[in-house]
DNA sequence: CCTCCACTGGAAACCTAGGCTC
DNA sequence: GAGCCTAGGTTTCCAGTGGAGG
């Protein structure tokens, strides 16, 4: 099975005929110009130019949908006003509150990007925060703190911080901080203390999301840029759009979707991105959030599904807890109680890799009606690379 | 219409790993 | 080193419950 090495490369060097530029595609990349967000662009310019001066800009909000633009905007208006800072006393942190995962982590972060060092544990949230303060006072620092995904923040970990840092004022002078809180969630401010909201909302931004016409556009002009000419048909264009679109108006997936099929249309040697390759990527991107979640997991609740997976259809949470028990004392790792095997099969089902709904059998008492969301082989390949597992796996 | 099962899911306490100050 | 802090995961405890079978 093992195919000649050299026809692999060759097959490879062929390929490179369709890239021109792989950066264009990759989800970090940002446009130097974004189509159909002049007026949002504008708009955001607007608020933080004050900083060039000296001024605290406003507090900014910015909502929409996932894939509408509001990162790639906010990334390219912050870049550009830096590039027009002659003080270099502007700060501009990009912090991503989902992916920092903590309020701590994300403050730690925050010190990070303003050259403040603190340790990765055992402070108090109140002492990060102070000694940000402290930096920003004493280097007059002018601050413009962009929190993505805002939204993950509140819910997780309520509006504290967001308190503290919009009412810094006077305590930072000569220094200032402004934010520029980006949310997919249009709901997340019930849940804001009224002051921090008047405070944090003195301005708004709302992003539409994208037409199918839009997503077409962008794909085209992307396309362009990352693939030579000819390589892309617009039939491949106007699926893909069409395939992100029926979503809602998703930019970041369209572009995945391209470049993926790019990727795979290269692998396989073909010159042409043709729609059956659009059609490839866009369940290759389902198989490897699978892979990629299942990857990710702790050792329990991989044993979990695994236990969940010795039963052909459903089970509930008495008999999976039963058979968990028995893998887990097989494997010499702590068995966990039943309490918090109900807990993670609820995050499993969050994660969509199982389905755990609360059902009730009347007399025979209520419990969750368990069924594996995913093909057993793939779930038992990924989690038999995990050595601590492999053993049952 | 009532019972009573097999749990659910909230709340609080507990544990561990890391780091602070003095 | 003692005594304190926090985050994050887990255990302990327990009141609450939808609906099939009586």
């Amino acid at each position: 099975m093992a195919e000649d090495i050299s026809s692999i490369f060759q097959r490879a060097k062929g390929g490179r005929v369709l890239f021109l530029d792989r950066k264009a595609l990759s989800p970090e990349y940002v446009p130097n110009h974004l189509p159909f967000r002049q007026q949002q662009i504008s708009a955001v310019a607007e608020v933080l130019a004050p900083a060039l001066h000296g001024s605290k800009p406003s507090n900014l909000l910015l909502y929409g949908k996932t894939g509408t633009g509001k990162t790639a905007v906010s990334r390219l208006v912050v870049s550009k006003l830096k590039a027009e800072d002659t003080t270099s006393i502007i700060f501009t942190p990009y912090i991503n509150t989902r992916i920092a995962g903590t309020e701590y982590r994300t403050l730690w972060e925050i010190a990070n990007s303003l050259e403040t060092s603190v340790p990765e544990t055992g402070l108090s949230i109140g002492d990060v925060i102070e000694r940000i303060f402290s930096a920003i006072r004493t280097r007059g620092l002018d601050v413009i703190l962009v929190l993505d995904e805002i939204d993950y923040l509140i819910n997780s970990y309520g509006d504290d911080i967001l308190y503290r840092f919009t009412r810094a004022g006077e305590r930072i002078a000569p220094g200032f901080l402004s934010l520029v809180g980006i949310s997919n969630d249009l709901k997340f401010k019930e849940a804001l203390d009224p002051r921090v909201l008047s405070s944090l909302g003195e301005e708004e931004l709302v992003f539409p999301p994208y037409t199918v016409e839009e997503l077409r556009a962008i794909l085209a002009e992307r396309a362009s840029v990352a693939f030579k000419k000819g390589v892309v048909p617009a039939s491949a264009i106007n699926l893909c759009a069409a395939l992100a679109g029926s979503e809602h108006g998703d930019a970041r997936r369209a572009v995945d979707l391209l470049r993926i099929a790019g990727e795979v249309a290269e692998r396989e040697g073909s010159s042409k991105i043709t729609e059956a390759y659009i059609r490839k990527a866009s369940e290759k991107v389902e198989y490897d959030r699978i892979e990629e979640a299942l990857r990710s997991l702790p050792i329990q609740n991989k044993v979990i599904l695994l236990a969940i997976s010795r039963f052909s259809g459903s089970t509930n949470t008495g008999e999976a807890y039963l058979t968990y028990a028995a893998l887990a004392k097989k494997l010499g790792i702590e068995v966990l109680t039943q309490r918090r095997v109900s807990g993670i099969l609820a995050e499993l089902d969050l994660l969509g890799l199982v389905e755990a709904a609360v059902v009730s059998k009347g007399r025979r008492g209520r419990t969750k009606r368990i069924r594996l969301l995913i093909p057993i082989d793939t779930l038992t390949r990924v989690i038999g690379e995990d050595r601590n597992i492999s053993a049952i796996a």
